[in-house]
DNA sequence: TTGGTAATGAAAACCATTTTCAATAAGGAG
DNA sequence: CTCCTTATTGAAAATGGTTTTCATTACCAA
């Protein structure tokens, strides 16, 4: 069930925050833009729209998303903390990434079929029980070289 | 099969670096003390025994370290970058982690078993095929909270 | 409409990491 | 072993993403 803005309009007040304007901005930046987007590219990306916007307010809303549960937040090693809108409920509780180790892209993975994400949760139970670890979610990161860098390498071999 | 201080040495000079005293050190530090330390981490318990020890090398070290194979680099979200001797090649290729919400504290968690092993690489294969993209290797962090901060939360309730 | 206060933006501070640069020491050639 | 080249080192300064400070603004409950 993909969500809307109004649905995060409501998500925000019952979070007990207001709804400012930039805050809608960057909601808006964020459920329409391509997903991974560092604090500086959202920052950008609302300036065009909402001039007055300051970097610190946009750090302050992903904040409050994030703590809100309704933005996931990532680091992938490029140095700068990237943000993600959880538009399905799904994608909280089990999110997989493809990332190339070359020139750093990531690709969201949603392709998990059930039978996958049964396996995994089989593995959740028996991980809790050895740890006494209550687990609420996971992640797997799929590190190699993309279709496009592989073909590079290629390339300069052949020079 | 577990790799001594000798394997590492030997490992820098194929890699054509100088094997020095301060890299010694960092090492010695690496494979005795807990996983997942901080630059800063290694650099105090370094300075223990080599006082002369600069964080920038420990810095420089790490990096040499990480382009070379022998030490994991993981950002968790606390901020600072930790790192982990790889003891064991099969680590390299599947390495999994318990991440507390509350605490942050990281457990390793080396338990997966043949069967979960070969699940995940053919679901590796399965996304290779999908988007062409080469997998090397990968890790899954299941978040949640951890023994000791799910009984605080439970003493925090009955008062 | 209004008052209390949460939220904002600019500037400064913070702090992990990187860069600079002169001094040092690893290790191959002889 | 000694010498010489140059990779490596450590202190200090710079960098850059993120956070804090503080005076001003604008939500929104009443
Ligand atoms: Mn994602
Ligand atoms: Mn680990
Ligand atoms: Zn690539
Ligand atoms: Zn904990």
């Amino acid at each position: 069930m993909p969500r809307g803005p109004h649905w995060f309009h409501r998500r925000i007040r019952g979070y007990g925050c207001r709804l400012t304007l930039p805050r809608q901005r960057i909601l808006e930046v964020l459920s329409r833009s391509s997903k991974h987007l560092s604090a500086e590219e959202i920052y950008h990306r609302v300036h065009q729209v909402y001039p007055a916007i300051g970097l610190t307010t946009v750090y302050r809303t992903l904040e409050m998303l994030v703590s809100g549960a309704m933005v996931m937040r990532f680091d992938f090693g490029d140095g700068r903390t990237r943000y993600e809108l959880i538009k399905d409920q799904g994608a909280l509780t089990s999110h997989h990434h493809l990332i190339c180790r070359v020139c750093l892209k990531i690709i969201d993975c949603e392709e998990f079929t059930g039978d996958e994400r049964d396996y995994l949760k089989s593995i959740e139970k028996k991980l809790s029980k050895k740890y006494k670890f209550e687990i609420r979610e996971h992640q797997t990161r799929f590190y190699g070289v993309c279709d496009k860098c592989k073909k590079e390498v290629t390339d300069y071999a052949k020079r």
